[in-house]
DNA sequence: GCCACTAAATGAATGCCATTCATTTATTAG
DNA sequence: CTAATAAATGAATGGCATTCATTTAGTGGC
């Protein structure tokens, strides 16, 4: 699927199902979701009131959220239609969440589960920094719209990113980092990772000059003669390139 | 996609610098004296029909936008509400501008010419980077709704941000860069750029991991330490040290 | 077992938003 | 002189997140 070398990032270390945390305990079969299928069901006119069983949880929108999101994008994701999905008067979503951004909040929490951090305890610091890195901008470069959201997002609000950060931390650590620069250190590698997501997603000719490029020609020469080798992906060359840098500036950081 | 009946609006006559047409309300006086009747600020009714002389145009949209951000911040930036800057129907936006994305481009565009590429060809390319770097990074900090429209702006439509690039081509070419290389370098340095510049824009609170701290130890740790030494700006920190980490690993890609 | 309270649903607003369209008026090209 | 075009108004249009009154179902205290 990609052209990098880290492919193995791909292979989640545990694709939580999402709702593990969900605050609600009770209820023995978590509704919404893992009923089947539960699709369609149009013109069921369900009458005003409290149902017996509650429709809806925050692990039952999050899917429904990832669904819409993987079926129609990011544009596609509106309360209305995360209501229809779930088959739900819109309304309804506000009775666990308070905002559209909770649920993008809940989307965030998910998908840093998905985030491969197996390589620290377990293999060199450069090595599980390489697969950490590649793993989240693959993650996020399907999901650019959150990062908005994460960048200001508090950890508090986010406990398997929270856990993320504890895992990476806790390598920086035994890899001998000295404790006041392992947040700086993780901050420019996310910096880096965010940036780097959005450039996944731009379309193959930005850097196409058109008719300008007789008045910029060293950038159109560097243009064409990146072009001219067109094995590798752009971004993921430039992705490759950043990351080296940032892990041999930043490991002789440690004491 | 943008070869579409509003090619006309790409093609105005872009005057210099926004501002020096029509400004705000109040301040334009390039239409003439026949301001009319009643000029209060409040329910100006102007008839409809062309007027004598042009309202709007690209440079004075420009100008409006950035006052509005600066008032009102990006929220504030509605098509509405830019009209009513401008005194003007919000229909009347369409004539120049064939959406919302391009204001916002023409605002990118405009922020581009701020950000100082002086260092090239002038000082050692590590010096030039430097400035270059914090100076983009300072300027997007304040734009940061911008960064998803940069990312996938095809440089053709932003002949500002063109110019910035092929200053920066030719000091990597002087440098000694391979020419396949170039891009890949300023790309790399970008997405670090566009990351941290969302990093400035975060709470300081942020990774206090609250009631979860004692089952994050080692990431609670390394966030108190770093708060201890309170003297610089955390994200001035990161970026510093990212920074140099590029610089350093970048360079050694020179011929 | 009753009752007040709370939780979870519906459905009907509300207000804001970007954008479009018909229309009017002025300028410009042929 | 006249047709085409440019630039404005003002009135829709449809979509959006969110709120509120209302209905119904479970729950805790007595």
């Amino acid at each position: 699927m990609l052209g990098n070398p880290h492919e193995r990032a791909r292979t989640m270390p545990a694709a939580a199902a999402p709702g593990t945390t969900a605050g609600k305990a009770g209820t023995s079969t978590a509704p919404g979701v893992a009923t089947g299928p539960d699709d369609g069901a149009k013109g069921a006119r369900r009458r005003a009131g409290r149902p017996s069983a509650a429709l809806l949880d925050q692990a039952g929108i999050t899917a429904a959220a990832l669904e819409l999101i993987g079926k129609k994008g990011y544009d596609g994701l509106t309360m209305a239609a995360l209501a229809r999905q779930l088959d739900v008067a819109p309304s309804a979503l506000y009775n666990h969440v308070a905002s559209k951004r909770d649920v993008l909040l809940l989307v965030e929490d998910h998908l840093a589960a998905l985030v491969d951090v197996s390589g620290f305890g377990a293999r060199p610091w450069e090595d599980a920094v390489r697969t950490w890195a590649w793993s989240y901008r693959d993650v996020f470069a399907q999901h650019t719209p959150l990062i908005p959201v994460i960048a200001v997002l508090p950890v508090t609000d986010a406990p398997q990113t929270l856990a993320m950060y504890e895992t990476v931390s806790a390598g920086f650590v035994a890899a001998g980092f000295p404790e006041e620069r392992i947040v700086s250190a993780i901050v420019a590698l996310e910096s880096f990772i965010f940036g780097s997501a959005y450039d996944v997603t731009a379309p193959a000719d930005i850097f196409d000059a058109g008719s300008m490029a007789e008045a910029t020609p060293h950038f159109t020469a560097a243009v064409r003669s990146l072009a001219a080798r067109g094995d590798e992906r752009p971004a993921d060359v430039a992705f490759g390139l950043g990351l080296d840098a940032l892990i041999t500036g930043l490991g002789a950081l440690r004491g």
